[in-house]
DNA sequence: TATGTATCCTGTAGTGACTACAGGAACAAG
DNA sequence: CTTGTTCCTGTAGTCACTACAGGATACATA
């Protein structure tokens, strides 16, 4: 078993070493053993909790849906069916921020659009960002 | 001229009074004018300004683009053309963000067609999450 | 051993865009 | 006047980081 130092874990992984020290103070990470100078030493198991919440956070899930999720995974108490649900509502969630930048891009196109007909001096994106 | 309270401005512009008051207090808005007991006092023109900013919100631009932006209008320093280039540069944000949100999207969407499968008692979600 | 450098520690505070009190004042209606 | 509603300021919290400051530890080199 190869030991980490924080420096170590977060160039294995692509985190933060802020970030990772932040996980720990909120609890998303368990506390890693420490030297007898109060280095922190991480393990494999480490490695691949921070893999997952990496993982998870690249997907879009909150902290606090990761941390049921490992709570989930932790137990032992889960069912495939459980966490394909999680997946599938996540999922749903993107989708719809997808439909609102898709909608946000709509509008701002068709702003561009008119502003690029050359209309001057009125510009018609300024007007319509003042109408209700 | 019709003059509103801070409620009546949340209502009529769909902002909540709490987010004026921090527009205000982040010089987003101008302050405005006061009662003889501290109230404010709210006319067309802070209406059609919250318009514009709520408006610029919800198409994604960030308090400071805003304040830029309102800066232009103010000064009446400012071509049709510029305003195409900010719309034009802040599209291309939104679109890459939603590229980001697709590629999530198309991974969740594979993870959750692989537990679908109904392989059991291993979630390959789980096990994929726990991947570098 | 001493020195220099890099890494690490804790605690605090900041970012951006809100949001939510607490405690008190102003206002309107009965 | 009393009661209920709205408003005020100041402070703090949310979420997910990010960035110090000041000091300690660990390692490499002379």
């Amino acid at each position: 078993m190869k030991s980490l130092s924080i420096g170590g874990l977060s160039e294995k992984t692509g985190v933060n070493i802020e970030t990772i020290r932040y996980y720990e103070r909120e609890n998303i990470l368990p506390k890693p053993s420490r030297s007898d100078g109060g280095r922190r030493i991480y393990n494999n198991e480490d490695v691949r909790r921070l893999n997952f919440v990496h993982k998870c956070r690249n997907l879009g899930f909150s902290l606090r849906e990761i941390v049921s999720l490992m709570s989930l995974v932790d137990t032992g108490n889960f069912t495939c069916k459980q966490v394909h649900e999680l997946t599938v509502v996540h999922v749903k969630e993107v989708s719809e921020k997808i439909e609102n930048l898709k909608r946000m891009e709509r509008v701002l196109l068709e702003m561009a659009d008119r502003c690029g007909k050359g209309s001057i001096p009125d510009c018609p994106i300024i007007d319509s960002l003042f109408l209700e």
